[in-house]
DNA sequence: ATGAAAGCGCTAACAA
DNA sequence: TTGTTAGCGCTTTCAT
């Protein structure tokens, strides 16, 4: 009962304890090549009796293609990110990979190198960027080129290898159901654009546009429902605001808060929509009319891209997926003045 | 102009280029020794002009002391997951650590196994345990002994290293809160205990007792608004109803609109309360009477624990913290009838 | 201060 | 089917 060193066990030693040697462990372990039953069985018993763990290290250095990928967001815990990450790993996870996260704390490029230098130091064979807000842009802008890489976003942008979804449609669409209810315009409260101007903005515009509607000027974009919360309550003193469609639920959820603090109803008085099918969406008082969003889709597809993109098998570099509108209980036609 | 091959450059290739040995530019890169100042600039070029990363395969291998740690979860989105995450990535990441996360699909030991597998055969530093539900007591049960390990939770228990945050404690002080209003007593909606019963449902009945108030039978327990929902409409029939603390916000948040569903009015009829302070708990209608837990610093505690333990540094096994009550509008003395 | 040599734990050729 | 031989790209002795 030799009680060795703290060292873990190495192939050498599964190797040594089976009388057999090195390579004939390894071809045990990956079940490629054909081993004798009597020596597989000698080997697995040594690996039980040592609980031998492979070396991801080893492996990696050797075999080149590491069985890792990083995910670099510029948040973790927000619905659309979460779901998005618990996506990637379950796809992840199938195919026999871990993942690693990093998060990119602003939007400058010194924010975004310090998230990439953490997780491209380690053996990964790929990076899947959540480009969803200005520091997931940063950290596309920053990667290097020789670093395969898939974006995860909701609007689609040339040159990088990406999964989207279509939320400039979506948003289309809902504006389309709000200005059919009979509101004249439909104001807007974005949350904080990745470019210039997000999807979800561009779809309302371009509704309004279409219905030939005026089209209010922005309000103050924010992820945050308390500061919703703050716009709500303002828009409640606009009598031309009957319709508002909100970047995202909780933004909506603020919205009819503040809108509720000063006695305006919704959907009665106003009507506000919101994006993403939040959990709690459902669940508000009153039911939010929103835009379901597979985010938890959107991380496996850009897991299978990004396999795709590193082992050169398949020649995809977008894939793309509408989401869906839900009509609920905060839209209604506007209120017979 | 040599337009080599794709494979990504070595350091043999940057020796090469500075006309130096490749230790030398390991000793450059790694900072710890002495170099000339003349030599030390021609690597810095060499690595520039090479775009040169080291492979932290090949680091790993030879080093033995991973820069990285493992976090073991059942979840990854819901919210007191996805912030204690987030706190762990960010203290990680201020430590030059890198994260990886593996989720435990079920509570039967093969689940934890295949996520364990995953992410013991990466060179780690050791693991982090969100032990808040059956998964990660089936993750931390099955870990192998000679990993460092630390678990996180709402409940201490003996033999591991942990942060915890005293739940059982906080939900004494809510109960008493309640019962203080003038309830005769609060009915429960636990959610999934991660042992035979949940902290925040023995602080609630230590409260009971203590007050000799009469201890209902615990309602279904469950993680879903949506069940929690159908929970408030059947509570809505039940006349001994006035007050009820939920295992967190988000089953408040059911349990108040499957009242309201039923013409339950929260406070004025019944009052509720969750746990965690949810960002949409004072949002809510009413705004949610509930417990401050502060997940982040969870996530900072557990890794600075795992630090200690993994180099021995600090003696210091248990890191526990007491959440706060903040009283808002969903509760109020009982109606009287 | 610098280079030569050894070796981390594994897989991929190659022989046998 | 199996073992022997070579490395993968780096860090760490150990000379010099």
């Amino acid at each position: 009962m030799t009680t060795g060193s703290r060292r873990p066990a190495t192939m050498a030693d599964v190797a040594r304890m089976a009388g057999v040697s090195v390579p004939t462990v390894s071809r045990v372990l990956s079940g490629a090549a054909r081993v004798s039953p009597l020596k597989r069985e000698r080997v697995e018993e040594a690996v039980r009796a040592l609980s031998f763990r492979p070396s991801a290290a080893a492996r990696a250095l050797v075999s080149r293609r590491p069985k890792a990928l990083a995910v670099v967001a510029g948040d973790t815990s927000k619905y659309g990110y979460a779901e998005t990450i618990r996506g990637i790993e379950a796809a992840a996870r199938a195919a026999g990979h871990t993942v690693m996260i990093s998060v990119v704390e602003g939007p400058e490029a010194a924010d975004a190198d310090r998230a990439l230098r953490l997780v491209l130091t380690q053996a990964i064979a790929g990076v899947l960027v959540l480009k969803f807000d200005p520091p997931g842009v940063a950290a596309l802008r920053r990667m290097p080129p020789d670093v395969p890489v898939v974006a995860l976003s909701g609007a689609r942008e040339p040159g990088v290898p990406q999964a989207v979804l279509d939320e400039a449609g979506a948003a289309e669409e809902l504006t389309r159901h709000l200005l059919a209810l009979g509101h004249p315009t439909v104001h807007h409260v974005p949350v904080p654009p990745s470019r210039r101007e997000d999807g979800r903005t561009t779809g309302w515009r371009r509704a309004l546009r279409a219905a030939g509607a005026r089209v209010p000027a922005l309000e103050a974009a924010t992820w945050s429902p308390h500061v919703a919360r703050e716009t709500g309550r303002r828009l409640a003193g606009d009598a031309s605001v009957s319709a508002v469609f909100c970047g995202n639920d909780e933004v909506a959820m603020g919205v009819i808060r503040g809108l509720a603090d000063e006695g305006v109803r919704t959907p009665e008085d106003v009507s506000v929509a919101g994006f993403d099918d939040h959990p709690l969406a459902e669940l508000w008082t009153p039911a939010i009319t929103t835009v379901r969003q597979d985010f938890f889709g959107l991380g496996e597809r850009g897991f299978a891209l990004l396999t795709g993109v590193v082992d050169g098998t398949s020649r995809r570099r977008f894939s793309s997926e509408r989401p869906e509108v839900v009509i609920r209980a905060s839209t209604a036609p506007p209120a017979t003045r």
